[in-house]
DNA sequence: AAGTCGGGGGC
DNA sequence: GCCCCAGACTT
């Protein structure tokens, strides 16, 4: 199909003859043009700034993501001002975005693309693919955005209406799903300039076919939707595996001495690698302030520190977990040996430090209470 | 194939 | 309370 490449910029020129060769990509690319939305990131072809905004939005809402990109876009103008930023940083700016391997990852690759690819971000499907972070959606997503190369983005938005228009029951979390609505989606972009198909699924699905009570009575694809017709609108598209959570109980230690409060970097393989907290002991169940003293007379030996009342307690909702978190403060009254990893922060140096949300609001709260 | 990684918004 | 969001990676 060279020929619609070629003219994919005027696509609205060619749009009957897009229609002649499928009309469920005609018919999404005509709704596109008058129903899109502005986005930043869809006034630029420079693959950076593509990719940059397709890894904010992994997982997340546009609203959500739109003020991280323009900060990012500012701070960060190109891969190679990314790549000599310290990780720390990023992680910084991407502090309250969550799933923050996003971020490490971001990193990470810009600085493969400066080593590997003499800092030119990689112009084809496969160099791509293969950079951290970046998985069969976000290749195809830049692929096509930047380069125009055909290669189908399939994301939550084109699994619903995929499975809507056509009536597929599979489940989009199996195996056996993802290659089946991969074969769809790759039929549909035959028949299309790829950029403007992929664009147009998306926001097809994320402004009309949405989750919950889409209005079928004004849709495009009202008269042939088999979903609608069998009224399964609101059981697609199907999904397998159920989500779980256990609850986990973090017991803060917030140690004030002077101006000075201690901080660790979480290091483990777990939530919020590398960001920074309160020493903190996880138990199995809730401690209390009696069980709280017992632990840490073991940290803090012959009462050089004093423990105060009214923990602050919170709950943080994540996706897999319930944390149950108490912040028990102490006062250190005397120079004792404390772990290595206890870092001594200035509390007006605080605000530099890549925390959880869980940790920023209660931060929020202690510095307000001086 | 199943589990894990955040935070927010809609209903 | 549950589901979903411009998913990717590990086990």
């Amino acid at each position: 199909m060279p020929f619609l490449i070629a003219v994919s910029s005027t696509v609205k020129r060619v749009l009957p003859l897009i229609r002649m060769m499928h009309p469920v990509a005609y018919t999404l690319i005509e709704w596109y043009h008058s129903n899109k939305r502005d986005l930043p990131w869809r006034n630029t072809r420079d693959p950076y700034l593509i990719w940059l905004s397709e890894i904010i939005l992994q997982q997340t809402r546009v609203e959500q993501g739109r003020p991280y990109y323009e900060r990012f876009k500012e701070a960060f103008p190109s891969v190679a001002s990314l790549a000599k930023a310290k990780e720390e940083k990023v992680l910084k700016l991407w502090q309250g975005l969550g799933y923050y391997s996003r971020a490490r990852n971001l990193h990470k690759a810009a600085r493969m693309v400066l080593e590997k690819h003499q800092g030119i971000f990689p112009t084809d499907h496969a160099a791509i693919r293969e950079l951290p972070g970046i998985g069969d959606y976000t290749a195809a997503a830049i692929a096509s955005f930047a380069y125009d190369l055909r290669y189908p983005v399939v994301d939550g938005n084109v699994y619903r209406f995929l499975s809507r228009l056509f009536g597929i029951d599979t489940p989009i979390d199996s195996t056996a799903g993802k290659k089946e609505f991969l074969q769809v989606a790759t039929e549909l972009i035959q028949h299309a300039p790829p950029h403007e198909f992929n664009q147009a699924i998306m926001e097809f699905g994320a402004l009309t076919c949405v989750p919950s009570n889409p209005n079928c009575d004004s849709c495009v694809f009202r008269s042939s939707c088999i979903a609608r017709k069998k009224n399964t609108i609101q059981e697609l598209p199907v999904k397998a595996k159920k989500q779980t959570s256990r609850n986990r109980y973090f017991h803060y230690i917030v140690l004030h001495d002077g101006k000075d409060v201690y901080l660790k970097q979480r290091t483990e393989k777990d939530i919020w690698m590398n960001l920074w907290e309160f020493p903190m002991l996880e138990e199995k169940k809730a401690l209390g302030p009696e069980g709280m003293l017992r632990k840490t007379s073991l940290l803090f030996k012959n009462h050089s520190t004093t423990m105060h009342d009214k923990p602050s307690k919170a709950r943080h909702l994540l996706s897999h977990q319930t944390l149950h978190a108490v912040f028990y403060e102490f006062t250190l009254q005397k120079k004792i040996k404390l772990p290595a990893t206890w870092k001594k922060v200035n509390r007006k140096n605080l605000q530099k430090f890549p925390v959880p949300k869980l940790i920023e609001k209660y931060l929020r709260q202690l510095l307000v209470g001086d």
